[in-house]
DNA sequence: TCCTTGCCTGAAACCGGTTTCAGATTATGA
DNA sequence: TCATAATCTGAAACCGGTTTCAGGCAAGGA
C-alpha cells in the first residue's frame, strides 16, 4: 500500500514557489504576494492536496489530537457524556483518541501513557479513579479537563454535576410529596457519584428530621439486576416503605419491575424516583420520575472548555445542575 | 509548555550508542549485541522514555491508529458496537480515532478525508451511507471494514447481521404463537436496517399466507415517541390487531406505554416484540421479547479482522446472527 | 542618488523517529 | 594463517511538514 499521498514539495513544483511558501498559505502565516498565493491554492485543488497531519504534528509541535480517557462502565451516562465530547470537538480540527481506563486505577496510567506518547494536545478525563495528585503532575504536562468527577479543588479544570444535590433533591421531592419511609438503592460503594448520592439522601432525611434506617438502604450497582433484588429483599423481610429512591434509572427499572411481579403499583402504592433521564426513562410504565444529568451538555461544556484553555483563551464553565423531572411515578401521599 | 521529553537521541547517549541501534532494540529488529541492548533498555528505564508515536509514524509509514466512522443516531445499538471496536482495540497498540458522519453523505466524505489525512493504517465504518463504488475505492487506499451495515457484495470486509431475517424472526414468532393480525412499526425510511426489518415483517406474513394491512405499518423513527404515535393511530382508527412487532425496543417500550395508558393488558391483549435487547429490554413490564442485535460482538469482530487485515494475517468473520430472547411480551392465543 | 526600511521569498535546519548502506568486528572454514 | 562470511554498528538520508534566517527587491526618505 505504497503512498502516493502528493506532499506539500508537489505543490510547491506544481506552483514554482518553495516548500516554506507552501507551508505559509496552507497556515495563513506571514506574507505571501497575493498572485503566488493564488498559484498555491490553485495547484492545491487541482492536485487534490491533503496535507499530512502527522508530519504537521511532528514538525510544528500540535498534533491536533484530544486524548479521552473513558470508563468502560458500559452505562447510557459514559455514552453519553462521549457524544457531548464527540460534537463538541467536531468541526474544530481536533479528532479525540479514546483509550479505555476501565476503572482501573493502574491501568488509566498506562494508558494515559500512551495518550501522552501520541502527543496529544489536550487530554478529558471521563469520571475515573487517578489521585488528586497525579492529576496536578498531569495538569502540566498537557492541558487537562476533568468531565463527570466531583474535584472541588480542581475549579475550571473540572466540568462535574453536583451528585449529592442530586440525590437531595431526589429525596426531598419525595419527602415533600409526604413519603416518610423512603427506601434507596445504591450504586457501586466504589463509585463516588454512588456515594455521593447516598449522602444526599441521608441528609434531605436528616433535614426532615426523619430517620435513616440502613436496612432500607440496598447496596446496588447501578445495574437493574441489582433493582430488582432490593425490593425482593425488602419485601422479603416484610419492611415498610412507600417510595424508593434509585441511584440511576436502570436500578429503578429493576425495582419497578420486582414490584409489577408483586401485583404492588406504582405509584400508587409505592413510588419510585431515579437519576440520569435515559431517553427509555420516559417510557417507563408509568414514565419515571427522574433526576435529568445533563451528561451531553457536559461531555460538550468539556470539549469547549479544553479548546479554549488550550488556545490561552478565556472560558466560563457552565454551571450544569441535577434537574427534577416530574413524570408520574411518584405521587403524593395525603 | 516546552516539550522536554526525552528522545531516542537522550538514550542514545545515555547507553553510548547511536540513534540506529536504539530504535532497532525499540523494534526488536535487526540485530544487536546484548551487551548494548541490555544498555539501551536500562537506559531507556531509568530515563522513562516514552517513544513518539508521532514520529514513529512519520518515519515509519504506520501510524498506529484506526480511524472511526461513526453516525451520531443516539442509540444504544451504535454505542454498543463502539463499545465493542474501542474493547477490540485496546491492548493492540492501536488506538482509534473517531469522526462523526452524522448519516449524511457530504459530511461522511469530509471527515473520511481528515482521517486520511491522519494516515490512519485502517478504516472502520460504523453504519453509514457511502456508496459502494466510493467504499470500493476507499478500499484501495486503506484497509476498511464496514460494521452494522449490510454488504453482501463486500463478503469479509462486512461485519453484519441479517437484518431482514432479524424482522422475519420476529414475525414468524408472532405468527406461530398465533397471532394473524400483527402491526409493525417501522424504523426511518431511509435506514437501511429499518427497511429490510420491514422486509422480513412482509415476508413472514406472506409465508404465513397472512394479508399485509398497510394500516397496521406505522412509520416511525426508531425512537419511543414513534411507538406511542403508532399505537395511538391505530387504536383511533379502530384497527383491530393482536401483536406489535416494533423495529426497536426504544419503540416497544413506546408502545407499552401507550396501550398502558389504554389499560390495555401486555401481552394478554396485546403481545409486543422488539429488536436490539438493549439493557433495559428485560427490565420492561412486563420483560421485553425481542430480537437480540450482537452490537458488541459487531464491533470486537471488525475490530478483529482489521487488525488481521492490516497485518496481512488470515481470518474469518464470525457468524453473527438475530438471536430471539424470550421473555414475556408475547403470549400465545389459543 | 544613496541608504533605510519593510515586504517577500527560498534554503536549510529541525521535529523524533526508521531505514539503508557501508564499514568494522568477529567467527568460521580451508 | 588468510580469505570469507556472518554479525554488529553508526552515519546519513528520509518521512512531510514548520520555522528560522538571511538575502533580494521595491518603495520611501534624506
Amino acid at each position: 500500500m505504497k503512498s502516493n499521498r502528493i506532499t506539500i514539495q508537489d505543490i510547491a513544483n506544481h506552483a514554482r514557489v518553495s516548500k516554506a511558501t507552501v507551508s505559509r498559505v496552507l497556515n495563513d502565516h506571514g506574507t505571501v504576494n497575493a498572485q503566488k498565493r493564488d498559484a498555491v491554492l490553485a495547484a492545491m485543488g487541482s492536485l487534490d492536496f491533503q496535507p499530512n497531519q502527522i508530519a504537521r504534528g511532528l514538525a510544528g509541535g500540535r498534533s491536533m489530537t484530544i486524548g479521552i480517557l473513558t470508563q468502560n462502565i458500559g452505562t447510557p451516562f459514559y455514552d453519553a457524556v462521549i457524544r457531548g465530547i464527540i460534537n463538541g470537538l467536531a468541526g474544530t480540527g481536533y479528532s479525540p483518541i479514546f483509550v479505555d481506563g476501565q476503572f482501573k486505577q493502574d491501568l488509566e496510567q498506562k494508558v494515559i501513557q500512551t495518550l501522552l506518547g501520541r502527543s496529544v494536545d489536550g487530554l478529558i478525563l471521563v469520571g475515573g479513579d487517578l489521585p488528586v495528585d497525579q492529576l496536578e503532575q498531569l495538569r502540566h504536562t498537557a492541558p487537562t479537563i476533568v468531565v463527570a468527577r466531583e474535584l472541588p479543588q480542581w475549579g475550571d479544570h473540572c466540568v462535574s454535576m453536583d451528585n449529592l444535590d442530586a440525590g437531595y433533591q431526589a429525596t426531598k421531592y419525595l419527602v415533600d410529596a409526604g413519603h416518610r419511609q423512603i427506601a434507596h438503592i445504591k450504586g457501586n460503594s466504589d463509585h463516588e457519584d454512588a456515594v455521593r448520592r447516598y449522602e444526599g439522601y441521608c441528609q434531605a432525611l436528616a433535614d426532615a428530621k426523619l430517620p435513616l434506617d440502613e436496612e432500607l438502604v440496598y447496596p446496588g450497582n447501578f445495574y437493574g439486576q441489582a433493582g430488582v433484588l432490593a425490593v425482593e429483599s425488602w419485601l422479603m423481610r416484610g419492611k415498610n416503605f412507600t417510595a424508593i429512591f434509585a441511584a440511576n434509572d436502570l436500578s429503578a427499572l429493576g425495582a419497578r419491575l420486582a414490584l409489577y411481579r408483586r401485583n404492588i403499583r406504582v405509584p400508587d402504592e409505592i413510588s419510585i424516583i431515579g437519576v440520569d433521564d435515559q431517553l427509555e426513562a420516559a417510557f417507563m410504565t408509568p414514565p419515571l420520575t427522574t433526576i435529568r444529568q445533563p451528561a451531553e451538555p457536559m461531555g460538550a461544556a468539556a470539549a469547549e472548555a479544553l479548546l479554549a484553555l488550550m488556545n490561552g483563551r478565556e472560558y466560563k464553565l457552565p454551571t450544569l445542575r441535577a434537574e427534577l423531572i416530574r413524570r408520574e411515578s411518584v405521587c403524593g401521599l395525603h
